[in-house]
DNA sequence: TAGCCTAGAGAACGACCGTTCTCGGCGCTA
DNA sequence: TAGCGCCGAGAACGGTCGTTCTCTAGGCTA
């Protein structure tokens, strides 16, 4: 039984319990269909995590990697603190754009998990309160108040939702532009 | 059997309905859970409605008329376009203080049960498709362009999600300042 | 080669769900 | 008062789920 064996397996059920809770939701996808498509005994399965309950916490965290994954890079490609900050919503956009694009796992997770799971609720409320936290951080190297902060988590916010129930990619061009506004006014009212 | 207390009856279920599934959500809630707290029989239950889903279906309805009243009263109250917009986050703000905000029941039904039941998700659809178009109709009053009904359609969209996952209702605020600085800026950018 | 440990396949279990069926009692008509 | 039909209570049914158990086959050690 090598460890590393086992990692592999691990990543690998992480990997399909993410793409079918995200595309059927979580309830729907039963931990029998789960052994099916990782080819993984069911055995196997809760040796690895004892629970179901535990599994879905770990696809959160894992997701919660890939997200923060996601905004480090399209920060970094940013010159100034604005183009920093904008980087962010065109990373929206691309992901958007993505075929199977269904929402913010942590959104969909909360809606259907959140009442009657409060350890799943507080891992999206950590998750949305990191991003804040970052942009919060990206404002203050431009010289914003932290109120845009909250301003522009809203509006990546509504992106994703909005995005995931029309079933269009424009939603995050609208937020980019919204968000630009909101930092140009933000600044301009801070330089006079 | 006078219809008008079939009327009664249904419109009793309904309430529990909605009641029940926005706190605990619709997976969460058993028929025999509602026939209990609406005090009605299982037989009644299936008589004024053929299945759970049709049941969802009429609670998603009339959760939609109700909010449909709610941004007519609030937009009622403004005197000028500007402020018949803005009221829209007024009311928003009222509602994220209630005790048993638990956000858009639109929105976390979608998450629930968007990715199984099509026509669920139609409706859901709908209902974000025609607040859109309203808050169009509102900005084309005040003179301003189409792109600001998406603008502002995403800050009200992300403030439920933020207030709901946060539990805070500050969200509101935040919401409705940038709305305002969003149709200012678009105005300002019109009028010269 | 003999024995043991492991792991996989899948049956089994208990719980719950949506839906339907049965039974017993009550109220209305003749 | 006798009979009929409706209604509520709750058992029953078929299905699914999360989780555990059983059985069997195969590989490793001595």
């Amino acid at each position: 039984m090598p460890a590393q064996a086992d990692e592999a397996i691990r990543e690998k059920v992480l990997a399909v319990a993410d793409r079918l809770y995200y595309s059927r939701g979580i309830q729907a996808v039963g931990m029998d269909a789960l052994r099916a498509e990782a080819g993984v005994s069911l055995k196997r399965l809760y040796q690895l995590f004892p629970s179901k309950e535990s599994l879905v916490e770990e696809v959160l965290h894992r997701r919660r990697q890939i997200w923060n994954q996601l905004v480090e890079a399209a920060v970094a490609t940013g010159e100034t603190p604005r183009a920093r900050l904008l980087a962010v919503y065109d990373m929206l956009a691309r992901w958007f754009d993505e075929d199977d694009f269904r929402g913010c796992v942590f959104i969909n997770t909360f809606g259907e998990l959140g009442a009657s799971t409060p350890r799943i609720a507080d891992l999206v409320r950590e998750h949305k309160a990191q991003f804040q936290a970052r942009l919060a951080e990206l404002i203050a190297e431009a010289g914003g108040p932290a109120s845009l902060a909250f301003q522009l988590a809203i509006l990546a916010e509504g992106a994703q939702t909005t995005a995931a129930i029309a079933g269009t990619s424009e939603a995050a061009g609208h937020a980019r532009t919204a968000a630009a506004t909101l930092i140009d006014s933000a600044l301009a009212e801070r330089a006079q």
